[in-house]
Formats: structure tokens, sequence, C-alpha cells
DNA sequence: TTTCATGATTGGCT
DNA sequence: AGCCAATCATGAAA
């Protein structure tokens, strides 16, 4: 992303001017601190002597911040200020009223509590593999995932190549997120130092306490996880059309093998006058076929409006069917006992025997729909079918 | 690219 | 819950 450049340099730009606020309006060097009646009633000679010292460093740092000088004496002063052996006593006073001023008007209100969409993403890519150990979630999220696209189909043989196709693209997603968290991490520390640099430089020309460093480091680290956040949400969201992508089972569709077309049809054929599979059928077809039985269900549904609607061509597939069934029959039949099953789904009504099958005519019998039914009566004509609409 | 076939989904009905 | 009918979306053939 080079969105980083940008967000790196809007956040510089941002800091900068916080830092330079600080910089800028000390508020401490135009309003010195300011001694009290108490103060003034406890002082000794010495004390009395010290209070004038103070006042002339300040009376410098005025003079130094009000005039313009030139350099040569600028840095003299500058120097004359940082020898001064009142100086860390000036800056440790400087810093305590600092800190009790500024520090504590704002001090309060930066204890915020950890941000709840935040932790809703942290805890999305933990689940979806991204974030989080290397080997963990993540290849069980994907093996969930494309279970799940797999409708449960045993066997599929394209199953294991979309499972790693997911996994593959599901660890293009992880290494983004992880070169992108670190770069800004890195990001991070560099600006942190730049800026601490900076503060230990100013603090020799002007009182700057630890819980202002303090507070500029947690300015520049909330700026800095408010941009991973949108790291996070981004990534997020890849992931979410990852899967949407894998998971819609719509987009994935696959015709059923030949063989499975095969043993439905023959069911269905052989099942004309009432081809409504009872569960266990639908099981035992589903087992056949490789495919679930809400599949076979959906097969069903699907065949039966399909073949009312086109009777004329789905006729010659009757016909097919019949006649393999027939075959497969005889052969049963001359192999075996005269009633012995051949293993298909013979037909069982007297319609269909007839080649007047009843499906949709409201004649639906209770075939029972055993795969061991007299399977003697083969080779049905069906070619007079003529199944209302 | 278009057209047809087909598995899946959805909404309504019983 | 199971089914029907319409529809969607995709695979495969033309």
């Amino acid at each position: 992303m080079e969105e980083t450049q940008r967000h790196m340099q809007s956040l510089a730009n941002a800091t900068m001017a916080q830092v330079g606020q600080s910089v800028v309006h000390p508020g401490i060097m135009s309003a010195p601190h300011m001694p009290t009646a108490t103060d003034q009633q406890q002082q000794g000679p010495e004390q009395e002597t010290r209070k004038q010292e103070i006042g002339d460093i300040l009376q410098q740092i005025m003079t130094i911040t009000d005039q313009s000088l030139d350099e040569a004496q600028a840095r003299y002063e500058k120097h004359a200020l940082n020898c001064h052996r009142m100086k860390p006593a000036l800056f440790s006073v400087l810093c305590e009223i600092k800190e009790k001023t500024v520090l504590s008007i704002r001090g309060a209100q930066e204890e915020e509590p950890p941000d709840p969409q935040l932790m809703r993403l942290d805890n999305m890519l933990i689940a979806e593999g991204v974030a989080g150990p290397e080997k963990g979630g993540g290849s069980a999220a994907a093996v969930a995932a494309t279970n799940a696209a797999a409708g449960g189909g045993p066997g599929q043989p394209d199953n294991a190549i979309e499972h790693t196709d997911y996994r593959a693209k599901l660890a293009q997603i992880r290494q983004i997120y992880h070169t992108e968290l670190e770069k800004y991490e890195q990001a991070c520390n560099e600006f942190t130092t730049h800026v601490m640099n900076l503060l230990r430089e100013q603090s020799r020309t002007r009182p700057i306490a630890p819980k202002e460093i303090e507070r500029m480091v947690a300015i520049i680290h909330r700026k800095f996880n408010a941009i991973q956040m949108q790291l996070k949400q981004s990534t997020c969201e890849a992931v979410m059309i990852l899967r949407s992508r894998f998971l819609d089972a719509r987009r994935k569709r696959r015709n059923f093998s030949k063989q499975a077309t095969e043993v439905l049809n023959e069911y269905f054929y052989s099942h004309l006058s009432n081809p409504y599979p009872s569960e266990e059928a639908k099981e035992e077809l589903a087992r056949k076929c490789g495919i679930t039985v809400a599949q076979v269900s959906n097969w069903f549904g699907n065949k039966r409006i399909r073949y009312k609607k086109n009777i004329g061509k789905a006729q010659e597939e009757a016909n097919l069917y019949a006649a393999k069934t027939a075959a497969a029959a005889a052969a049963a039949t001359n192999q075996h006992s005269p009633t012995g099953s051949s293993g298909s789904y013979p037909m069982t009504s007297q319609s269909q025997i007839m080649g007047q099958p009843d499906m949709f005519m409201g004649m639906q019998q209770v075939n029972g729909d055993s795969y061991s039914a007299s399977g003697a009566q083969v080779g049905a004509n069906v070619q007079s079918q003529s199944p209302s609409k």
C-alpha cells in the first residue's frame, strides 16, 4: 500500500503540530511562577537571593524569546543559561508547575477504554487466521470454509483444489497484512524516536516534564493505531469477499457426475408414477451418487418440474432408461431367480407396467419405493406417457 | 459470444 | 416439512 506513505505524512504533520503547540505556546514561559504570600513569608535571605537569580534567568529567557538576536549572541546567551547553576532547580520547578496545570487538565480524558470496533476487527482477524499464530485457527477456518463450500459431498476431486486455492488466497492476504503492520510499527517506532529526540533536544532550552513526553508518545501511538485500524478493516473486507466467493455455492455449481445422473434418472423413470423418493431412498441415492440428501431433493424437484414442462423430450429419455432398466432386469431375471432384484429401481405400479405412468395425474400410488419390488415386470413401454400439465 | 442445460435458491402454498 | 414454480448463476456445447 502506498497509502502508508500518505498516512505517515499526515500523521507526521498532525503530530508535529501538537509538538509545535507545546513548543510555541509553553504557557509557562509567559506566565512564570508567581510566588505566593506563604512563599514569601518563609523565605530567608538565602532564598531571597535565589529568587532573585531565578528572576534573572527568566528575564534572560524572555529577552531571548522577545528580541531577535544575532546567532552568536543568541548562542552565547543560551550557553550562559544552560550553564547557570540554578538551571536544574528552575527546570524542576517549571516542570512541576507545568504538570499541575497543563497535564492535569487533559490527563483525565486520555484514559480511553479499548475500542469495541477494534476488538471486533481483531477477533475476526484471529478467527479467520489472518492474525494470530500461523498454523492455528487459520487453516482451521480455511478447512471449515472449504468444507462448507463443498456441500459435504464426499470424494469430490476439486474439493482439495479449492481448499488449497482458498488457503493460498488467505495466505496472501495474511502476508500483506503482516507486511503492512510491520511497516506501520516500524514507522511508529521511528517517528516516536524522532519526536523523543526532538523533545530531548528541546528540553535543554525549555522545561519538558517526563509526563509530557509520555503523553506525546501516547498521542503518536494513538495516531498510528488509527491507521492500523484502517488496515485491519480493509483486511477484514478482503477476507469477507474471499469467503463469500468460496462459500457461495451458486458460484461453484458443478454438474453431477455422469454416473450420479444415471442413477438418479434410473430411479426417476422407474418411479415415474410417483417420483417422490422417501427419506430412506433419498439417503440411498445420495450415498450412491456421492451427493447430499438435499441435493437429491433438489434434483428430484428440478427433474419433476422440468419433466412436466417438456414431456416430448423427456419421453425420449424415459424410453432410454426404460430400455436400460428392462435390459438390466432381464439380465437379472435370466441369471437369478424370476423374482430377484437387479439392484436397479424396478417399476412398481400397474400403470407403469402398462406404459401409462400416472405422475402428476393425482393418482399417486403408495408404492413403498423399495429397491426390491417385483423386478420381473420389465420392458415397459413408456412412449404413450401423457402426464398432464 | 450465445445458447442451452442444470444445480441451487427463494417465496408461496398446503 | 416437503413441494412447486420461478428464477438465478454457472458449466458446457454450439
